[in-house]
DNA sequence: GCGACAG
DNA sequence: ATCTTGTCGC
């Protein structure tokens, strides 16, 4: 996948980071989405021993539910994990390992927030200005905001908002199960974003793309234990 | 000062 | 995220 020139370099300290989303953070836009959404990528990170992230992008296509590709890139990682500053630890690895993918997604959702952040600028709408394609957050827990509950159904649906207003929603995806916060990304629409997550979420509470993503960083985040044990 | 705090 | 078996609840 060709990618767009990159916006910046990720060594920073966690104060320039902090800057360094504030000012990126105006470069987010909300857009419809075209109307044939049907490659939707996930991504989901594991770590070995602390020191190297694996990073994964899983193409699922949600016409037929079928795999269609999955690359992968490990690396040393660089950066601690801070409430807040989640991109600059995993967005790295995430970006290299997208430029494998030999598909082109029409949409790539992350397991963690887009706009629905302190600053408005979670790892989905990093990865959107980075990848320069349409990007939404699926987290599994809120980072800001406040909300209700969302009614004990599949696709009920509670505003998350914050003082300028909603900045995602919380959906419950199954019945019986913690409901999971949506919020967009890059060149998406908070409606689309809620709607592709239901779409998704065809036996679980998170996302089959997501999912899928999460158990193959698992398995070789497995194996690659065993190579040093 | 006291909580809250994506993965 | 990661360390980890059985077990409480629907």
């Amino acid at each position: 996948m060709k990618l767009p020139t990159p916006l910046h370099l990720w060594s920073l300290s966690p104060t320039r980071a902090v800057s360094m989303q504030k000012r990126l953070a105006a470069r987010v836009h909300t857009s419809a989405l075209s109307k044939d959404v049907r490659l939707v990528a996930g991504a989901d990170c594991a770590f070995v021993e602390s020191d190297r992230i694996i990073a994964c992008w899983v193409v699922w296509d949600i016409s037929d539910g079928t795999l269609v590709e999955k690359q992968h890139v490990v690396r040393a990682v660089r950066f601690p994990y801070v409430p807040g500053l989640l991109s600059f630890r995993e967005a790295p690895a995430l970006i290299a390992a997208a430029r494998k993918l030999r598909t082109e997604p029409h949409v790539f959702m992350v397991d963690g927030h887009g706009l629905a952040h302190p600053r408005r600028f979670g790892l989905a709408c990093h990865l959107g200005l980075f990848l320069g394609r349409p990007t939404m957050g699926c987290a599994k827990s809120r980072l800001c905001g406040v909300n209700c509950d969302p009614a004990d159904r599949r696709g009920a649906i509670a505003s998350l908002t914050d003082r300028e207003g909603e900045i995602g929603r919380v959906v419950r995806t199954q019945r019986g199960v913690r409901p999971v916060y949506v919020s967009i990304g890059h060149l998406i629409t908070l409606d689309d974003a809620v709607r592709l997550t239901l779409e998704s979420c065809t036996k679980f509470r998170l996302p089959e793309p997501t999912r899928l993503a999460h158990a193959e960083v698992s398995r070789l985040r497995r194996s690659l234990s065993l190579e040093i044990a």
